[in-house]
DNA sequence: GATGAATGAGCTTTCATTCAT
DNA sequence: AATGAATGAAAGCTCATTCAT
């Protein structure tokens, strides 16, 4: 849709293909050099990998942000649209929480360099944090009031701080053998749980 | 005696009044662009701030790991230390445990770009790994050990894990306003505590 | 053909002129300021002199042995083409012997620095070495045969070492006023000849 | 005698002691570090190695050039004299200049770096240079002289030029296997002889 | 007299970014 | 539109030399 109704007649210039293409090989040269060198490597290999010009990735993603946020997107959506599903599917708020908060951990240790980036005070990285907020706060936020309504959860803490601090989890993973951060990801929720939740109040 | 008995009068440690403040000034200066900057600030900014030349680090410190564990070599003793005692005057092991880690935290977020570069991965940094493994392992091992023991947490978790987990979520931090890591790490260890504690089984 | 038929007109391979220039301007400076500081001479002031950026260079040459061939590669061609046809057009093996090193001789005083370099046994230069002796050992093996097979001269002596003496004597050079290396060659050459040629053999 | 008859009286003060046993360390530091690592070997290397502050080796020989001189003064002055003893004890004239440039070529490969800073244009060895015709100049000369006047060898060649070529063919060797100076140098001295010994005279 | 600490220039190399074609 | 060449700003590190004690 975005890009195939370019308004009025002129449909597809004959140029247009090649651009097309290009942004396509971009996308995925970037996703595997991200994967390998992490989402700071050098613009140039990425170009390399593309078989572009370094100028065709500045024309098509005028920032490093902008880059990262499209080679991303589709797995950001995907996430997004999962927390409501979720909260359909699974049997407790709190499950669907631990479900979705699982998704999450899967993206960031999948697709390394992204955690560390996500944790940059860099200015040029603010719109890739602005990107991740609007799609996904939203949604954690939902599973997390759902839990803490129910009664599952502590209520002290907001969605922006948990997503971080998975995050931050993630991150700390580089190419490290010994840490797993799903397990601490895990310690982390597991202390969400109401302490001893009054029960018989 | 050291410095001061320098017998019959000639001279024998001339200078090391200069040395010795000039080391001050540029474990000063290494410290203050660290926060600003992190661990990884260009050797130049810290001469500068210290006000002498390049090579005046590099005589003191040949190595950047050097020179990092020299700003926080103090800190990093006096946290070994604290360990034992908190044992000793604390109620439960547990709640040493918990105290430590607070210290832990509250070093690892007042010296900031610390925490980022005890998750890197290059082999620069190896000799600042060792030396806080060195020193800390111990110690949060036989916090970790002696509140395992008395069934007050799980025990399937080591302290180099646990270690590496408090570092990231410290190193989520940034300059980031809205992200409090010592609210995280709190729940990290509270999701230390004996998922339903089978007590009086 | 191969650049100037680009077909249809949309420019194929456009820039080129410009960088074709570049990489000439690049390999004038670098003979000059080879003669005048020597082979190891800063990279930066090659690229003052070509009136470039010090990058453009390593675009260009990335390792200096490659920037060093590249100057003199043209010579060294030629030398190694002269070998053989001085072997039909002089008199005897040994005359064109003499002449090829005469050439050798003139090429390595001529472009002076090099001579120095080749004396190096700084690793960075292996690629240089190679390409010499693959280009002209085999040619001064040749000649060398040739003379020791018809007689003229001993024979214990192999064209590896043959050439390391001339550009050893070469090097000595300098700007040295007072140094005549041809006669140094040419008494080193003498010394070949059969010591008591027997005559009534 | 330089040193100790230095006019009237008190001779020897105390400190005295200390100067000279420090110039002699300086000095074996210093032939230890050139065969080492050569001539220009970093001048804190060899205080390093001798013992002392860098400022003592500026103090005892204000330029590089200085110390190289003392460090091979001996054994230039026992090539020296060398000469007018060879001429008197060999067999022919030209006998003794070969041992003569035996004697020179063993003295430049086993102190190697010394050869090829006697290549050097660069006017902080002139001193260097002067010191070495100074007292190896009339001596060469004066063996070059008799074989020339016994009709042994050409005369057209000085002994200057000569001096070079020898140690020119010596800096060649560097590090490298296969080459052999002293071979080449026999090669460059059997080329002095008589072309064609004037036969039918 | 000796010391060795401090200096600062100088070199190589890497990249993000711009620009001519 | 796309290209990739050129740019120039960093940054790390090494040494010869000076200077305060």
């Amino acid at each position: 849709m975005s890009d195939s109704d370019r308004g009025a007649g002129r449909a597809a210039r004959p140029r247009r293909a090649d651009a097309r293409r290009n942004e396509k090989a971009l996308l995925d040269a970037a996703a595997a050099v991200f994967v390998a060198s992490g989402v700071e490597a050098p613009i140039r290999d990425i170009a390399a990998r593309a078989g572009t010009g370094t100028a065709t990735i500045y024309r098509h993603f005028p920032t490093r942000a902008d880059l990262i946020i499209a080679v991303y997107r589709h797995q950001v959506e995907a996430l997004a649209e999962a927390g409501p599903a979720l909260l359909t599917t699974s049997g407790t708020p709190q499950a669907a929480l631990g479900r979705w908060i699982d998704l999450f951990v899967d993206f960031l240790v999948t697709k390394r360099g992204l955690a560390v980036v996500l944790q940059s005070d860099d200015p040029c990285f603010d719109p890739l944090h602005s990107y991740f907020l609007d799609r996904l706060l939203p949604v954690c936020t939902q599973l997390l009031d759902a839990a803490a309504d129910s009664g599952e959860i502590r209520s002290d803490l907001d969605a922006h701080e948990l997503m971080r601090g998975v995050a931050s989890l993630c991150a700390g993973a580089g190419n490290n053998f010994r840490y797993d951060a799903r397990r601490l990801v895990e310690l982390l929720i597991a202390g969400l749980h109401r302490p001893h939740q009054p029960p018989a109040r």
